[in-house]
Parts: structure tokens; C-alpha cells; sequence
DNA sequence: CTTTTATTTCAAGAATCATTGAAATATATA
DNA sequence: TATATATTTCAATGATTCTTGAAATAAAAG
């Protein structure tokens, strides 16, 4: 991931909705959220939602498939990583005090 | 770290000038730099990289103190392992595929 | 083929963020 | 005290992003 592909994720997350939908995407597993389940979940309209939709697919955080008259969506987890790792190696070089809290118990 | 904190750590990442900042800062170590010479090297006037670093430094992922006519910037480690910690454990609930990445000498 | 449901696209105005340059503040030196 | 340096604050303008609601598209059901 390059520097242009994290500040389009990062900004894709730096609404409060759109993380909203991230973490209720996470929750919801494998089998994703329908976008008007996401509407709902985050109490927007849904041409809102549609467009926190687009930008989080946008930047390559969210995949979707149709199914029937609905859009299902899912977090890209692999993405999602590529990001994590863009912050701790590239940006942080790995410094220490930021691994610790990656560490599976830590901080 | 709760939401708030998170979003407004993020928000101050989502721009290319205050990512650089931050990545700067962390290769320049513990003793930081300035902010002319940060203002030089993200080729930023001085107000505006007043402004960037003012963003970061409420987000928390500053800190700064002056040395003379100088201010000097640092990261805060410790806020940006917050930051990572929220993303992983809190938002992506440590899913492995996103833990993968964290991993030492992971992807 | 018409209607209903699910979602997206578009357009307009409101709100927020970016950028610039001038003025203000703080500190050091002559 | 006057001058120079380093940085911040402020105000004005331009650019993005947010929000809303109406219209368009897609698919299923009657």
C-alpha cells in the first residue's frame, strides 16, 4: 500500500458514520450488511449511506455482491490490514511503543 | 481510546501534509524537529504548517515544547499505538486476516 | 406490464477545510 | 531599546465535503 492508497483509506474512515458502518460491518461477519440494513443501523438516509458506501469501496476497504435487489457489503479484511500495516511499518517504522499495542495483549 | 478520540486522531492522518508531518517526525527520533524545519521539509508556508501541527497536537499525536525561539515536535508514541490499538482491537474486533498484518514480519 | 422494493445518482445549498498573506507574539541579539 | 528570528493567530477567499430530497436504475412480484 502506497501513501495515496492510505490517505484514501484513512480519510474513508475519518467520518463518523463510515466508521460506524466499518465496525458494524465487522460484527456482522462473512455474510455482510444490505445497504439499507446499514441505513439503518447508523440512522442515515439512504442515499447518504449509499455514498459513505462508495467512498469506503472507493478506497478499497469494502467489497460488494448483489443479491437479488439488494447490495450486500463486507469489510475487506485484507485491505483493512494493508492499512494497519501502512501506519505501524511505513509510518510509525515499527517503533516500538506502537507495536506494543499490537501485541495480542497489550497496552 | 474511545470513538471521539479515534476520529479526531484520524481525521488529523487524513491529510498527505500532516502524514508526512508524522512521518517525518518519526524518522527524525526522539529529539524531533522544528517547526521551520518541518515547515521546509513538507515545503508548507509557516502558517499553514502552523495549522497542520496545531491539528495533530489536538489529536493528541503531538507533543511539542519549546527550545528558545524554537518549537520543537515529536510524536507521541504511546497516542499513536492508541490509535492502532483502536483500529485492530476495537474496530476490527483483532480479526486474524487484520492481525496477519500487525505481525512482525508479516505480508 | 404495472407496481413495489432496494439502491444509486444527481443537483442545490449549508457546513467545513485549505490556502494565503498580513499582523501579532515570543525570544534572542546588537 | 531597537532589530532580527521563529512561530502563531487572524481574516478573507477558494475548494471540498456534508446533507437533503427528488429522480433514475435494477430487480422482483402481482
Amino acid at each position: 500500500m502506497d501513501e495515496t492508497q492510505a490517505l484514501a483509506a484513512i480519510s474513508a474512515m475519518s467520518n463518523r458514520d463510515r466508521l460506524r458502518v466499518v465496525r458494524h460491518l465487522v460484527q456482522a461477519g462473512p455474510a455482510g450488511l444490505s445497504a439499507g440494513d446499514i441505513a439503518a443501523s447508523i440512522g442515515a438516509s439512504p442515499s447518504r449511506t449509499s455514498f459513505h458506501l462508495n467512498e469506503l469501496s472507493d478506497a478499497g476497504l469494502l467489497i460488494s455482491d448483489r443479491d437479488a435487489r439488494r447490495i450486500f457489503y463486507r469489510v475487506d479484511f485484507a485491505a483493512m490490514g494493508g492499512l494497519l500495516q501502512f501506519l505501524l511499518e511505513d509510518c510509525c517504522q515499527n517503533h516500538p511503543d506502537v507495536r506494543a499495542c499490537c501485541a495480542p495483549k497489550a497496552c
